[in-house]
DNA sequence: CAGTGAGCGAGCTTCCGCTTGACTT
């Protein structure tokens, strides 16, 4: 009989733990929650309380068996699951299936994994804090009453297959809101006056700035004017002294923020180089929101600092953690082992456990000094001043292994630059001095990183959310990430020199964005329509309200089940008189105005496709007349379209010309906008569109995709007429009774292979299962 | 991953948090 089973969450948990405890004890995992709310129905039994139906979700079953049968042969049964409300949830559905009793089971919590912890936490047994639980209960059972009361209702009056939830609901509201502001936004001109000085000494030149930035052109002519008669002189110098703390060390949300501006990868790259990272056991664990590092870390970190950098390089800090609903169930995210500088792995995980490692060692180095010098430099006969800073470093403390980015490296001109040395009362020549019209910025997109972050300042979703989140907010269709043309915009230069005062022209591109989250139609209806009814839930502080009763719970002083009452009482009805709103028209339909062929109205809409056009209504007292359909084109939106733009959408399929004696087509199709000619399909790339799209250009397009199909096709047998060799986009391959076939790079000769020869390829290929998309990785070391 | 090329009254969809699933030998 074995003595001790201890239950943990993660699996690589499990393996370290044991090692800790010894042959005594055997670790296993429960691979997080092990039951659940079943998952195709409510399963909450509003009648009674707010009774919630558990099941065990199948692919836990075996697990769930091995388990139980684990503690059945186990003297003592000791759940180690988190220390959050989750984790107690977890250690108490343990309790619940596994039918432990209270004399052999014991709950322990530990925040660190490192020995001591766990010994002591053995020590220290508890039992299970059903407080806890229940705020975790009731934290489950509301996101299900507002994520299936308001879905469906969606399905209804919206599209099929939608989705709405405490949190995805209001990561779109953010983009939705910032997308409009962007819409909005008017930028102002204002014209920034630089000036280049020249020394006493004749040669050493010094750049400094107008304190201040003129509003209109003439305004800045004037200033220039006067400049050309003015005398320059040094009337004020001022050296201050600056410290620059690091950043503390990682958590979920600051690990994809840095990765995602340092290294380019997505929020969910991110999180799986770090599971492997985790996996191999070179970080803590990467689902984390806290701050805080081991007694063990801090330790190793200082060592490790002495070392490398000496006494005056170290600086013990703790950091608490800010954001909202914090639970601190782990460490921060660091190395496993700071000492260790270089670990195996691919390029992507050795830069993200750099990061990772320089960002810990940062977070235990003392501050940078620097010292930023102000020169200001008096104009006669103005009040501005021309100000020139200059930053030195003095001492560069933790900035020798770390430098935080920040999200707006547009602002980098200033700053870091040696000045000359200068004294008070110099007389100074004036060069040239240039005024620039520049305009204010409109507000950022959303990345995904910065959208993680603003989720967590508002205390909404968790570490192991954000990437699933933001996963979901762009399968529903609600959000894109893409890439924003920019617009060209004309600014204007005023400069001064010898020659005196010159106007010139220049033009920047403005508003171009990429791989940034912007809305759809879809998002934006959605959105607005829960704004109108569902304020309750699109408040930016519901989740941190709700936090508040669940923290109540947590302590005892609330009911869950009285909680819950409390906020279905209000939320149910809304729902009920929701649903019973009967309209005339779908959510966000727009009537855009008459067509005049028809003298039918013409709305934009939300399609069971997408956005789409319509002319006229089903009507079956008349014949069963149908309306007319045309999908919107990529870049149109219904809240912008015209009715014009939307009634040359019903020109489709139209008639381009007549190219070979057949007739060429262009349409919109399933995929998108093409051309079609002799029973034949091209697409239209992006840079064209149907509607406009000439004979040339399409003729062109045919020839094209002609040539291409020439090449693609390489062999085809008599014996077997459905087998063909094929070139593709990844190279040779077989396509045989709608299936493709890669052909190995080494082996074969595509044009030389027989029939025999391909059909070993296709046995070989249909008699593995169904092929795994994930990559085997361990091997590229 | 490879080509595909409607139609808007028939078919089930959905939440948020925990955690990794594995075909054979």
């Amino acid at each position: 009989m074995q003595k001790n089973l201890v239950i943990v969450e993660s699996p690589a948990k499990a393996k370290t733990i044991e090692k800790f405890l010894g042959k005594d004890y055997k670790v296993l995992s429960s691979y997080g929650h092990i039951r659940d709310l079943k998952t195709k129905q409510f399963s909450i039994d509003i009648e009674h309380n707010y009774a919630p139906q558990y099941e065990i979700p199948a692919d836990k079953k075996k697990l769930v068996s091995e388990l139980k049968a684990e503690s059945k042969n186990a003297e003592m049964v000791w759940l180690a699951s988190d220390e959050d409300r989750e984790g107690e949830a977890i250690s108490w559905h343990l309790y619940e299936v596994l039918g432990l009793k209270p004399e052999t089971t014991r709950r322990i919590v530990f925040h660190e994994i490192t020995k001591t912890a766990i010994l002591h936490a053995i020590e220290t047994p508890r039992s299970i804090d059903m407080n806890l639980v229940n705020a975790q209960q009731a934290r489950r059972v509301l996101d299900r009453i507002v994520g299936f009361q308001l879905s469906p209702i969606l399905w209804r009056k919206v599209k099929p297959a939608l989705s709405a939830g405490r949190v995805q609901s209001v990561a779109v509201r953010l983009i939705v809101e910032r997308e409009r502001e962007i819409q909005d936004f008017v930028s102002e001109a204002a014209y920034r006056v630089t000036a280049n000085f020249i020394l006493p000494d004749g040669k050493t030149i010094l750049k400094a700035e107008l304190n201040r930035r003129l509003k209109t052109k003439e305004e800045a002519q004037a200033f220039l004017e006067a400049c050309q008669h003015a005398t320059f002189t040094i009337d004020d110098i001022s050296k201050k002294p600056v410290r620059k703390s690091p950043a503390p060390p990682f958590t979920t949300s600051t690990l994809q923020q840095e990765a995602a501006r340092k290294l380019g990868y997505s929020v969910s790259q991110t999180m799986m180089i770090a599971q492997r990272l985790y996996e191999s056991g070179l970080i803590t664990y990467m689902r984390t929101d806290s701050f805080n590092l081991s007694d063990l870390a801090l330790g190793t970190t200082k060592e490790a600092i002495l070392e490398s950098y000496g006494e005056k390089y170290y600086k013990f800090r703790q950091y608490h953690t800010k954001s909202k609903g914090a639970q601190e169930a782990h460490e921060a995210i660091r190395p496993t082992y700071i000492a260790k500088a270089e670990i195996d792995g691919t390029a992507q995980e050795r830069k993200l456990y750099d990061l990772i490692r320089k960002r810990t060692i940062a977070c235990q180095m003392a501050d940078a000094e620097l010292e930023r010098t102000t020169i200001s430099v008096d104009i006669s006969g103005q009040k501005e001043k021309f100000v020139a800073t200059g930053e030195v470093v003095v001492f560069d403390g933790f900035l020798q292994v770390y430098h935080e980015s920040t999200d707006d490296d547009q602002e980098k001109e200033q700053g870091n630059t040696l000045l000359p040395a200068v004294h008070l009362q110099d007389a100074l020549q004036l060069k040239e001095a240039t005024a620039t019209e520049r305009f204010t910025q409109r507000p950022p997109r959303y990345t995904e990183a910065t959208l993680v972050r603003r989720l967590e300042e508002l205390g909404i979703g968790r570490p192991s959310t954000y990437a699933p989140t933001i996963q979901t907010i762009q399968n529903r269709e609600y959000v894109v990430k893409g890439d924003k043309e920019g617009t060209e915009r004309a600014f204007t230069i005023l400069t001064l020199n010898k020659k005196g005062i010159q106007e010139s022209s220049k033009t920047e591109m403005v508003g171009a964005d990429r791989n940034k989250l912007m809305p759809t139609d879809i998002g934006i209806v959605v959105n607005d329509f829960l704004m109108e009814y569902f304020q309750l839930v699109m408040d930016y502080n519901f989740t941190a309200k709700v936090e508040k009763e669940f923290d109540a719970i947590a302590e005892g002083e609330e009911n869950w089940t009285k909680v819950i009452d409390n906020f279905y009482k209000v939320f149910h009805p809304i729902v009920e008189q929701t649903s019973a709103i009967r309209t005339e028209h779908k959510v966000g339909e727009r009537q855009l105005g008459i067509d005049p062929k028809s003298g039918k109205p013409v709305f934009v809409k939300i399609g069971r496709f997408g956005p789409v056009a319509q002319i006229g209504e089903s009507n079956p007292d008349k014949d069963n007349e149908k309306p007319q359909f045309a999908t919107l084109l990529k870049g149109q939106s219904i809240e912008t379209i015209t009715l014009e733009e939307a009634l040359k959408l019903f020109e489709l399929p139209r008639t381009v010309g007549e190219y070979e004696g057949k007739v060429v087509v262009a349409a919109i199709g399933r995929f998108g906008p093409f051309i079609r000619h002799d029973g034949k399909f091209v697409s239209i790339p992006k840079d064209k569109n149907p509607i406009s799209i000439t004979l040339d250009e399409a003729i062109e397009l045919i020839q094209q995709k002609r040539a291409k199909d020439e090449n693609r096709f390489i062999k085809k047998f008599e014996e077997e007429p459905e087998l063909e060799i094929l070139n593709g986009r990844y190279g040779p391959y077989i396509a045989y009774k709608g299936k493709n076939y890669r052909i190995p790079k080494t082996g074969y000769t595509p044009a030389e292979m027989t029939l025999d020869d391909c059909m070993k390829l296709i046995k070989e290929a249909d008699q593995k299962p169904a092929t795994k998309k994930r990559v085997t990785r361990k091997k590229a070391e």
